[in-house]
DNA sequence: TTGAAAGCGCTACCAC
DNA sequence: GTGGTAGCGCTTTCAA
């Protein structure tokens, strides 16, 4: 039941422990037909290599972080982001860690950072401690260039001019919006919000916008959903709050008016955020899949090549996701 | 910017690396004073202690894992388990580790599984490994008890009882219930069948239901639906999927079977795993709080139990959320 | 109450 | 192409 160590492995074959490090490292060092034995006896033995040793020496964690910020982590998007970044982490062979909100130290060689607010303490502590960040949609306001830092956002003027046009092709004339307050919202929700407006001035109509804020409730959705509807008289929602347009529906219902399928003529519903167990594949919801899941893979593959080559000064990427699901 | 270490440390106050670990760690063999002295120091040099070099030295990780399968990484659910997982994690003063799908090795003092299908890989490479596991909410069907394992569970019947109790209060005579199939469906969505089932028994009412596959989609579900309806001519739905009871209220309006506002008579709505972003907080769901944080949290407290004091048997637990979220 | 020394398992460096 | 040795930073044992 005691572990099987490199030198258990090195004594039954009859060799160095630093040959069969090397041969199962793959350094080249080895001939190909030693590397090919000591691989088979490893795998016969069950030889697991000790993390903790090789951390040690190698000065590295061996583990890559996360950081979901509290008011996030209701939304499956962060969840499909989540498992992306797991995925991109084990083609790297290292662990994913999950940080706590209240996290003051970290055991890991860097860290993504999804949708953090601009002034909130756990960042600050990894910045801190200059830990390599990868931050996914986010504008931190003052990041030193000297800080091994990235940044990987979406589009959302490509996602948000994509909606305008399908719902202007569909017949909409008077789209509305419903976002979050700028005051205190992440940095994707004001830029979507800035997009909407900048998209009704290139189509030469007047932007009818709604906001709410982080904490709202059914009924601050209702009376915002009604203000629209009532006054702004608008003929087709887009909807920047995942998870609230399967609510809108009935909503809208009940102010007298309808929602019509994706395909049909009448009054359109479409999300910024889809969530895939309540929007994505809802006929009457013109979702954007985000693709979240390639977004925290990619993330994390921008965060290993600024872990392994620190830039000068701070990268930018884009995530570019498929957005229209048919 | 190097690391300072134990020994910069020991040197700085003029003790053995001994003392000032003994001190750090508060063995309670070192004299207050020194303890205090050490303590202070240590802040003030910013000294945190190489997790990789303490591991190494004490066989043990540091780090607990977490593995959820892939069919359920959509929901939310999971999301906020997993946050109280980290929550626990973090108080024991471990990391959180996420397990990806393909994962092969577990660098991890323990790990949770939750709601793993009965044939789950990553599981089976667990048990093979030997780590201590806990299993929340599942029934691996052949559990040797010379394993460190571990089962928590909610109490579905607790839960059905209580939404069936509060139907039959608000006039419900014919309840409907729509879930998985029960073939390869997850522990707790056949437990949740069998208790709505046991629960019309009760009330010596006959069960009405219908189940969908696990990749079924919306047509799925409305059809589903107006079966429930039509034929059944059910006057109350309990839901069983997690972020349909949204998706269902159009449905059902479009059935010609309006949902009542949860204290108004009428056509009631209950959701059994409520999504916080869309169900709880709406007036129109009676929908449960399963209170998946607090379960992620207790399941790792046991793990911990389970890891420092291995137990006889299999140890089994309950979550008991506080379910009505009124 | 404190210190010295050994050693966890691995990889980097240098020698052959 | 391979082996020997040192040492990463820590905790454990044994000795004072």
């Amino acid at each position: 039941m005691a572990a099987v160590t490199l030198v258990d492995l090195a004594r039954a074959l009859g060799l160095s422990k630093t040959t069969v490090s090397d041969a199962l490292i793959g350094s080249g060092r080895v001939s190909e037909e030693t590397r090919k034995r000591v691989a088979d006896a490893a795998q016969a033995m069950g030889y697991v290599s000790n993390k903790a040793a090789r951390s040690l020496r190698r000065r590295n964690m061996g583990a890559l972080g996360l950081y979901i910020p509290p008011y996030a982590r209701a939304l499956s998007f962060y969840m499909h982001f989540a498992f992306g970044a797991v995925a991109g982490a084990s083609a790297a062979g290292s662990d994913l860690t999950l940080h706590a909100s209240e996290a003051r130290q970290f055991h890991v060689d860097g860290a993504v950072v999804i949708d953090a607010l601009d002034d909130d303490p756990v960042v600050q502590r990894m910045l801190d401690a200059s830990l390599p960040i990868v931050f996914a949609e986010h504008s931190f306001r003052s990041l030193s260039p000297d800080q091994p830092v990235a940044i990987i956002e979406i589009d959302h003027h490509e996602v948000v001019d994509f909606v305008l046009d399908k719902l202007r092709v569909g017949g909409a004339k008077r789209p509305g919006y419903i976002g979050l307050d700028l005051g205190h919202a992440p940095g994707w929700a004001i830029e979507a919000h800035h997009a909407f407006e900048a998209g009704c001035a290139r189509q030469g109509i007047a932007p009818r916008t709604a906001t709410l804020a982080t904490d709202h409730d059914e009924r601050d959705l209702f009376r915002a959903i009604e203000h629209l509807v009532k006054e702004d008289r608008i003929d087709a929602l887009v909807v920047g709050l995942q998870g609230a347009a399967a609510v809108a529906i009935p909503m809208l219902q009940q102010l007298g008016q309808p929602v019509a399928q994706r395909d049909e003529p009448g009054f359109h519903l479409a999300s910024l955020a889809g969530d895939p167990v309540t929007e994505l594949g809802s006929a009457q919801i013109l979702a954007m899949d985000l693709e979240p899941k390639k977004f925290g893979l990619s993330a994390v593959e921008l965060l290993i090549e600024i872990i392994e080559t620190p830039p000068k000064g701070i990268v930018h990427r884009r995530h570019r996701p498929n957005v229209f699901l048919g």
